[in-house]
DNA sequence: TCAAGATTGATGCAGCTGCATTAAGTAAGT
DNA sequence: ACTTACTTAATGCAGCTGCATCAATCTTGA
């Protein structure tokens, strides 16, 4: 008898889930260790900083990094209240605005990716060999949306957009 | 010029991340859709049904989910709530308690695979072929935890213990 | 036997998430 | 100009998570 999902598939599936979780909390952990915010700002600010003269209307920001419109407007308070970014009113579009990065707002993102980077060379990099690793990327694309060429998306510094 | 995460590396914890993220949250919203409860408890349910007498510790439980010692105490108070368990006190360790599983319990557990199967198929096993599944399934145990043999851990029915 | 330490489980608090709704502004058709 | 529909952003509410702590009980070793 044929089961539905396949013991295999339902195994990738086990593991797709358990291992993304212990990576996820390792790293997560490492960079709050060295009393670093978590990863959702390093995206944020890695996004704004990216932008040309430092500044995105929200749902610009929203849309790369792929998270609801609540959350992004939260986001935005958090990173506003610790002075990381300010807000701008937008004139061509008064519902909108516009969030600016900060000079500490870009400091911090820099200071994060060297514990961010270290963390994932410790527990991505150190595991699997280059090769390996880009087996693993052509099996989890097939899995879900393409997220882009992989040498072009972490050409200066990765951003996991969960 | 080497880079410490190489850009493999960096690429695949980016897809390990997003493909995980985008999988979890179809397969959640097939199972909402379908009136169920969250996943976690499917596999608190499966893990007691499994149990034999269908009772089990809280620590037991907690162990075997991988999950930490409060979120393990909500979860069993709303299946309680829900008639999905019942406590029961422990003779032996009067600290303790067993936690057991109710019929409605184990029927929706029942109820929940067959959604849970079908979002498992559809978002993975449509998408890998069974060689494939398993590569993934190799490199994934490389970046983690040993999750147990392949073809055991599926064998019945899956959980994923995030 | 009894004090010190470990284990078991619950809970108050703060932060984050999703959902639904609201408010304000823009765009488009009539 | 005016109604209708869409876009942009914020927010109240409920639920879940992690952290720290607590209370109760068990275990160990002097």
């Amino acid at each position: 008898m044929k089961r539905k999902p396949s013991t295999e598939a339902t195994a990738a599936w086990i593991r797709l889930m358990r291992v993304q979780s212990r990576v996820l909390d390792a790293v997560e952990q490492d960079l709050k260790k060295a009393g670093f915010p978590p990863l959702a700002w390093y995206d944020a600010l890695l996004e704004l900083s990216r932008a040309p003269s430092g500044e995105m209307r929200p749902v610009e920001l929203e849309k790369q990094m792929l998270i609801p419109q609540y959350s992004t407007s939260r986001l935005i308070d958090r990173l506003v209240d610790e002075g990381l970014a300010v807000r701008r009113e937008c004139k061509m579009d008064k519902r909108g605005q516009f969030v600016e990065i900060t000079e500490p707002g870009r400091e911090l993102q820099k200071k994060m990716w060297g514990a961010y980077s270290a963390a994932i060379e410790k527990h991505i990099g150190s595991k699997l060999s280059d090769a390996d690793a880009l087996k693993l990327c052509g099996l989890l694309d097939r899995l879900g949306c393409s997220c882009g060429d992989v040498k072009a998306a972490a050409a200066k510094e990765g951003a996991p957009a969960r």
